[in-house]
DNA sequence: TTTATGTTTGTGTGCGCACACACTATTAAT
DNA sequence: ATTAATAGTGTGTGCGCACACAAACATAAA
């Protein structure tokens, strides 16, 4: 096979009549060139289709890039949250000898207090740049704007805060998200079931994306079927506590026998599933994320669908995105959303072992 | 922030007392080194936690890596062989720095012998290594048992062969995906409602493929339902023109006027939609592959669901498997399933737009 | 002892690039 | 006319590694 050999600067330098150090001046056009000599180089380098060799480039330069992440902890591989993680350690493994590190941040959902600590201790590190799940409003925007003081950029993943410097949000189109949630909510109820809403999280007021969610599932059915009869329920319980979702549940059903279906706004589904299954509920259900004990439920018919929303990719491309704006210089398009996928038992195991 | 420095090989010749010469000869063993330098070397690498730096390493040795590829014809970007090509390009571009080119080849699904001369030019050209989409079984075959001969590897995607020395298979679990289609041709045809499976291809008896993927979809009905009464007919037209498809088709639906839903078995459901719609018949389908006629489709609802099967990530991953072959010497996993996206309306355009 | 034959170890060069530095030609200021 | 500043150019070194080669040392044969 013929190799093609790329063209170096020392070829430039050869065709252009000049030395390389001259060709390293335009390139980085750093001045003190004659312009004769500039348009035959670049003549030159368009003749030669030349592209710098980055393995030299990275070598040479020898810069190193930290980055910090900011996400809700995962105590095991099995949350929610060690996807993002893992797809960004899988990209840093990668790419390693091209001095990237990234140093893993994590807060409670259930505590601001550990977030604003988290974000603190990051500022000190003062990192080349940040990426971030902000489920908590308030205080990421205070941290966001001690990062655009210093000039770090940052990245949203998962949820999304308008009107921020953000360099890019990386996550889902929550609003999509929550509509597709209804379709699929539509093919397993019948018509005139009623309907229930299930929120688990602190401070949902703390958070819009929980509401864009439930915004686009409504309007499904309303779209659907504008005079439609059906009741559509909203329960929020602010504790991931069994004992205390038991509760509410309990009380809740008591008061609204009728219903038929559940969709979660989390990734909570098979707690729901579970007390379902105990109190021999038959209910169908469509929750988000592929964590272990929702494809548990998913398997064993506690839960019909989920949602996933690609959090390995999210997070390997977080990096990513940071690492091309870094290396690259390329600025990121300010919003990248990423593939809803539809899981049911029979495409769950492809998932599961899948690394984008 | 504390920036990490890699050991480099001159620094475990410092810890070892020995020159870097050494320590090229443990790291590649080339042999002639002393037992007693040979381990205080290893203890220095694994203590000083050294990994060649890849960069240097791509730099010094300088080879490349050629990979031929052979697709069916994609003859704009609109068609699905598009998707991989393109995803194989994309990897290129990433890493062409490290010295990998890739020359594609493709052949008309229509014509076995475009297969067998594009095979006989790849074997010409003497490629590192071959990512193929062996559709044509026999001929497939043939052509293993060359580059077998010549110890070129070789990577099957999209559809597999059994029993081949191929160093991977990339694709849908053929079954699955055809099972999977018939839980969602379930939810949208009533009970007893009849249902039709199509196949457009020449040589259906030539490809297994095929024949898996109409069992899976048989199997979903039989083991829902073990008595059901439902008919399931079979059609294959072994021709992509539209001519020869309208007509068929019309012979097919005058003498069977019940069918109430169709099940493509690649990515043409987009024709059989139009006639459909030509002849308003209200007939609900699925069918496999986001391409663009098919997302149109979708969303004027001639389409219900379309299965995509991640062609860009087949592409993708087939050149990154040879080239962490041919690197890293890692040995892949025999079969590697892609995930099945099932796609709606509400969540094309998320992958219409992604890369993975 | 000398020479031949291994065995073990160190040195030098280049991969393609970035960057510090040295050098030459030109022009401006003294 | 001499010095000083400056625009324009070339050279040398190092990034971390692979590999060819030279050197040092040991041992066996003549």
């Amino acid at each position: 096979m013929v190799k093609i050999k790329k063209a170096t600067i020392q070829d430039i330098a050869n065709y252009a009549e000049v030395s390389v150090g001259t060709i390293d001046r335009v390139i980085h056009n750093r001045g003190k060139v004659s312009p004769v000599k500039k348009k035959k180089i670049e003549e030159a380098i368009k003749q030669l289709n030349f592209n710098p060799n980055l393995l030299a480039r990275t070598l040479a330069l020898g810069n190193q890039f930290s980055i910090c992440t900011l996400f809700p902890e995962a105590v095991s591989l099995k949350d929610y949250w060690s996807f993002p993680k893992r797809g960004a350690e899988q990209f840093v493994n990668s790419y390693r000898d091209f001095g990237i590190e990234i140093d893993a941040h994590e807060y409670s959902l259930f505590d601001e207090a550990s977030f604003i600590k988290q974000s603190r201790m990051i500022l000190d590190k003062n990192p080349s740049g940040v990426v971030m799940a902000p489920l908590f409003e308030k205080e990421s925007i205070a941290f966001t704007q001690l990062l655009d003081e210093r000039q770090i950029p940052y990245v949203f993943i998962d949820a999304n805060i308008p009107d921020q410097n953000n360099l890019t949000y990386i996550g889902p189109d929550s609003g999509t998200s929550g509509y597709m949630a209804g379709r699929l909510m539509n093919t397993i109820v019948q018509q005139n079931e009623d309907i229930l809403i299930i929120n688990i999280a602190k401070g949902v007021e703390n958070s819009a994306h929980v509401g864009v969610v439930e915004k686009g599932f409504r309007k499904y059915f309303t779209q659907e079927n504008p005079h439609h009869k059906r009741q559509i329920h909203t329960l929020t319980i602010p504790s991931s506590e069994e004992s205390e979702i038991t509760r509410e549940l309990t009380k809740f059903y008591i008061k609204n026998p009728g219903i038929k279906g559940v969709f979660v706004t989390n990734s909570m589904a098979h707690i729901i599933s579970k007390f379902h299954e105990a109190h021999e509920l038959n209910i169908k259900m469509v929750g988000f994320d592929l964590i272990e004990e929702n494809v548990e439920e998913l398997k064993n018919g506690g839960i019909e669908y989920l949602i996933s929303q690609s959090p390995i990719f999210q997070g390997k491309r977080s990096i990513q995105v940071l690492f091309d704006f870094f290396v690259y210089k390329k600025e990121p398009l300010p919003v990248e959303y990423v593939p809803l996928d539809i899981i049911l038992k029979e495409n769950a195991d492809f998932y599961v072992n899948a690394n984008s």
